[in-house]
DNA sequence: GCGTGACGGTTCAGCGGATGAACAATACGC
DNA sequence: GCGTATTGTTCATCCGCTGAACCGTCACGC
């Protein structure tokens, strides 16, 4: 399972702790075998529980909801992803840099056109 | 097999026509197995011929060059892209400015702090 | 020429993660 | 109670990737 995954499931939950998981797998694209087992592994380190009450007008299922330990570990995935995520922003800058050079390289000499 | 690999593979050929399959696999990050399955589409699409001439000081192994229809294969890519790449560029850019967000709310309330 | 070693291309059994259909459990309305 | 609907859970199956093993070819030494 991937941070990405990890991440953008407890930010989920942190504010929608009662979705079922079919519905939380749709809003992740992921498959639902895949959720459960991110959520189990959630669950296993204690960064989420299931209550199993509300829901607010229909009573089955559970509601996901972050632990103490599991806000904190959201906290510091978020700075964590940020980083990452301006690491990621520059390097895509360099990428439509190198990319921009090359289109207009090819502007320059259309010379092998069709025909 | 992805676009990015396609169009990386392409890239590479342009520039360097006489490196083996071991090395390109090492340096586009994949496998061996998975870089010829993608050298052979190119060659079947008509955009890469593999010339058994060539490779400067050893004979051995193929050059492989691309076609007229692979040079303009590479210039269509090369815009979609960019294209992309801008896309991401903007969608990474609304994620990095949320995660600040979230950050900022973090550092506002840092109320359930360890102990 | 022949043998041999090194190198490059090709194949494919095996692995691992993802999928989603099927199943089990629970709550609701009657 | 019973049937139905909804939800969580499992697991056979798929699919792409991996890289070790294989085969052909070339260069060198004899």
């Amino acid at each position: 399972m991937t941070d990405e995954t990890r991440y953008q499931l407890l930010r989920r939950l942190a504010t929608n702790p009662d979705t079922n998981q079919r519905q939380l797998a749709a809003e992740l694209g992921i498959s639902l075998g895949k959720l459960n087992y991110c959520l189990q592994a959630l669950i296993s380190k204690g960064w989420v529980k299931a209550g199993n009450f509300s829901r607010s007008s229909n009573k089955k299922g559970y509601a996901y909801l972050l632990t103490p330990s599991g806000i904190e570990a959201k906290a510091r995935l978020t700075i964590a992803f940020l980083h990452r995520k301006m690491a990621e922003y520059e390097q895509l800058h360099q990428e439509i840099e190198t990319l921009r050079q090359e289109v207009h390289a090819l502007q320059q000499k259309p010379a092998e056109g069709p025909q």
